[in-house]
DNA sequence: AAGTGGTCTAGACCACGAT
DNA sequence: TCGTGGTCTAGACCACTTG
């Protein structure tokens, strides 16, 4: 690219197609809108390596440093991951690290323990209309239910019902479920190329129903903690709707305001 | 400034005290640091604006790119807040926008009414020992004890009980917070110069007990959302320690994970 | 028109990791 | 030693607000 003294910006129109409009969107968020199509389209996969700073800009035929901060905003989203010396890595729900950000329960005392899971049942059913809803689904379509319980140190602590996006999990089975190690997440995004983005809770204190109590090894109408969760992936399509219930006695939800 | 060819930054020293020590610290930490220093020592005020970038630039006698990635960090972690054209401002808990970051509770249907609130009592005593653990004060020094409901169109949802750091806080009274128009937090901001930046949550589901069901017009047993809060000012001082109780019938708690 | 934050560039150098 | 991300600078221009 020539080294027009500053004003090769102006080359660059802010939205090829749309001309005319009122909306001015600045180089570094289309690059970013760009990074984020390829992350989509599956270009990159979670855990390996995009490009290095310097070819995605010669790619997009911008500065580094415009790159650079379509990058930042990306890193901060969670959407990528920065490893200084080695590259810029797709972020991913197999690692260590990132496990217990959609695992907000904590232990009163200390560090979690081993988590092990029990899968009740895991059917494929016509969508509710209030699961069709959030999912964006016509009435009708299919969706996956999963029913499941968490053990911590052995103990039931919580009750999970999990509705999903019939069209993008074709084939999951309890027994795929079972067999695989590590968090679920991991596996819709290793399986099913369904990477969750983000996620909206609601939470509520309930009493305890006679099935849950039963399955939780609690007295009918014990307080449970009850999370509502709708996640999304890319574009923020919904694609998982969840309620689970915890036993609060010995594990806490954490959260930070700021 | 002497225009020299980049090499300027090996004349300002990481830590001009901390010398010898393996620590890095990039210059834009260091000028945050400074910033957040005279944010603490009420060199501005919650609501004004602070120096231009090109003036903090000149005082720090570093480039306006590095005030300005301080700056960036700082508003990202809602210490302060930009307005193009305008300038930057200390953020306050005084604005409409920034009100419901620290109340968390939504109404099932569409949009939050006005909230009342009722104080049962206000009162200044030593403080119980898990309260000075909390706010790191000797076994036996002052607390605030605070009480209090909110009302949502008119009805009981939330008994808070607040524990405030009792130096910060002399001369606070019943008729004060009555008096007071706007957030409790804004209060404390302007009244005695004490700014809550963020806060660490712990959440259960609890039986409602007696005192508390009468207060809620509920029945004893009723599951309550416990939502215990320490609330921590610049620097990770820890000034107040609460427990809220929210009746979760019509209400919810929003939270996003991301 | 002047001042503020916001964007973009180009280039230099530093810190880190792999080779 | 090389390639990567991370820091810092200097300067130009754009977008927004106020006088």
């Amino acid at each position: 690219m020539a080294p027009l003294p500053s004003s090769s910006l102006s080359d660059v129109p802010a939205s090829p197609s749309e001309s005319g409009g009122p909306a001015f969107s600045p180089l570094y968020q289309q690059i970013k809108g760009l990074i984020t199509r390829s992350l989509q389209a599956g270009e990159w996969k979670p855990g390996e390596a995009i490009p290095s700073e310097v070819d995605l800009a010669a790619r997009f035929r911008v500065s580094q440093g415009t790159v650079r901060k379509a990058i930042d905003e990306l890193a901060a989203e969670n959407l990528l991951v920065r490893r200084q010396g080695k590259g810029t890595f797709v972020a991913t729900h197999s690692e260590e690290k990132i496990q217990y950000r959609f695992l907000r329960l904590m232990p009163d005392d200390g560090e979690q323990g081993s988590v092990d899971r029990k899968f009740i049942d895991c059917r494929r059913v016509r969508a509710p209309a209030d699961v069709a809803r959030a999912l964006e689904l016509k009435s009708g379509d299919a969706a996956l239910q999963i029913r499941r319980v968490l053990y911590f140190k052995g103990q039931p602590v919580v009750f999970d019902d999990i509705w999903l996006h019939g069209g993008l999990f074709k084939g999951l089975t309890a027994e795929r479920l079972s067999d695989y190690q590590g968090p679920m997440y991991a596996l819709f995004e290793t399986e099913f190329g369904v990477r969750m983005i983000r996620a909206e809770e609601k939470l509520r204190a309930v009493a305890a129903d006679p099935a849950t109590a039963a399955l939780l090894n609690l007295a009918e109408g014990y307080p449970l903690l009850s999370v509502e969760r709708l996640s999304l992936t890319y574009g923020d399509k919904p694609v998982e709707i969840r309620r689970g219930l915890y036993n609060t006695a010995s594990h806490f939800y954490r959260n930070e305001v700021s």
